[in-house]
RNA sequence: GGAGGGAUACCCAAGAGGCUAAAGGGGGCAGACUGUAAAUCUGUUAGCGACGCUUUCGAAGGUUCGAAUCCUUCUCCCUCCA
């Protein structure tokens, strides 16, 4: 092992880095600064950009954060920028509509949060974060103009979504032209070597690029890693969309969440969340496709996995456990929430609501209706109820209140 | 600056004076089924101690026995022309 050449230790690199990313453009710079890196015996510095809008991180974002954990590992330098200043204006990737502007409150308390999550993943003593109003904000009029100056409106009516919109008749905001050159921007100041994002930030990271060159330094390359399908298998994780989960979610939440993932997303989960080796991952595949493997006991195996990684593996086992006593077995789990009445007789739609089992009395009313009371394992049809000690009062499958 | 068009529930989208708490689709929730909070099918999807009452169709006024629908003003958005 001591006699590989520079070459041989950067393509031993590049393997890694590669897989599961869909785009890394230009492969050859990404494999020339490698070399370089090795042969100077200087890390690469590696930036991400973070638009503190949502505060909960979930599994989506840690696609890009664990390909971020590998460069760690290959002794790169990692360099996070929160976008305090841009998360004023909003990135406009991938969004039908203008983004709502965050107000300095909410970024710093949003920062604060992302921090927390992200070194579940990341290295911590390997990490470098910046604020980019470090630099945005002391920028004068002459300085944004000069940056304006160094691209196109035909260029950026390019972006797809710019077009989209433009297209469809929804509204662009000039400002929203300024998102991608300051996040480009952002690569000059750092002079970053390398720029992660999804795929949808392809434009972004092609004009910190071509900026990074205007600007006379050496151009960054683009890695793009792809998006990741929310639990409903069809829109991209967004917390948004209410399809994700959330790295900081329960265990047992995490678990549910994972087990209600589409079935044909469960190989694409592993591969980008998990570190089960690609050939198992093939192995289980074929064995779904053949029925030899129940795509739920893959699900099973998939959860403990995700949990193991955000919490530790004995929650996982108890998560699961949980999960086959309430599902598979339709029995009541012992850890349920505890109400102490001093009513005895109640009416129940406003019993519930009361004690936010469901939203409004007319929810609960619904609900008697649609049989999806049990009292005691029992289904329940009155909407009048007599409570007693250690009564148990169970709303859907997954609600469950104890009287006591 | 001028001329047109638009805003409907969580989202998309019908409706053009009473039959509209408002079609249809998506999403959500629930039931059945099972392999699971998967898939499929079915139901349901403003609030209220409720066969009635209260709020809801961008906002505020007005016409009318009666308005999401007609009128006035305002706000926001789009298109074309400058």
């Amino acid at each position: 092992m001591d006699k590989l050449t520079i070459k041989d230790q950067a393509r031993m690199q590049m393997e890694q880095i590669e897989r599961g990313a869909v785009e890394i453009l230009p492969r050859d710079d990404m494999l020339k600064k490698l070399e370089k890196s090795l042969r100077d015996q200087k890390p690469l510095r590696i930036k991400l950009g973070l638009d503190p809008t949502a505060p909960d991180i979930h599994l989506g974002h840690t696609v890009v954060l664990n390909k971020l954990r590998q460069f760690q590992d290959l002794g790169h330098e990692v360099h996070l920028i929160i976008g305090d200043f841009t998360g004023r204006i909003g990135d406009p990737s991938g969004k039908s509509e203008t983004r709502k502007q965050l107000s300095e409150e909410e970024i710093i308390e949003n920062a604060r949060t992302y921090q927390e999550q992200i070194f579940k993943v990341l290295d911590k003593d390997k990490t470098m974060m910046h604020f980019n109003s470090e630099w945005l904000m002391t920028m004068n009029m002459i300085d944004v103009l000069k940056l304006a100056g160094k691209y196109t409106v035909a260029r950026m009516m390019e972006r797809d979504d710019f077009e989209k919109r433009y297209k469809e008749g929804l509204p662009i905001g000039v400002h929203e032209f300024m998102y991608p050159l300051m996040q480009g921007f952002d690569s000059v100041a750092l002079q970053a070597d390398v720029e992660l994002g999804g795929t949808d930030q392809k434009f972004n990271l092609l004009v910190g690029r071509h900026l990074l060159k205007e600007y006379g330094f050496e151009p960054q390359v683009a890695l793009m890693m792809p998006i990741l399908e929310g639990t409903d298998g069809v829109q991209k994780m967004s917390k948004s969309l209410g399809n994700y989960i959330g790295v900081n979610d329960e265990p047992y939440e995490m678990f549910g969440k994972t087990m209600s993932i589409t079935d044909s997303l469960i190989c694409r989960y592993f591969e980008l969340l998990t570190r089960v080796p690609a050939a198992e991952i093939e192995t289980m595949k074929n064995q779904m496709a053949a029925g030899e493997l129940n795509p739920r006991d893959a699900k099973i195996r998939l959860a403990v996995e995700i949990i193991t990684t955000f919490h530790n593996a004995e929650l996982a086992v108890q998560a699961m456990n949980r999960f086959k006593l309430v599902y598979s077995d339709r029995d009541i789990p012992a850890d349920i929430p505890e109400i102490k009445v001093s009513e005895k007789d109640v009416w129940l739609p406003k019993f519930l609501s009361e004690h936010n089992i469901v939203d409004t009395t007319s929810e609960g009313r619904r609900m008697i209706k649609q049989g999806a009371v049990k009292v005691n394992g029992e289904k329940y049809v009155l909407e009048d109820v007599h409570l007693e000690t250690n009564m148990v009062i169970q709303v859907g499958k997954r609600r469950f209140v104890r009287i006591i």
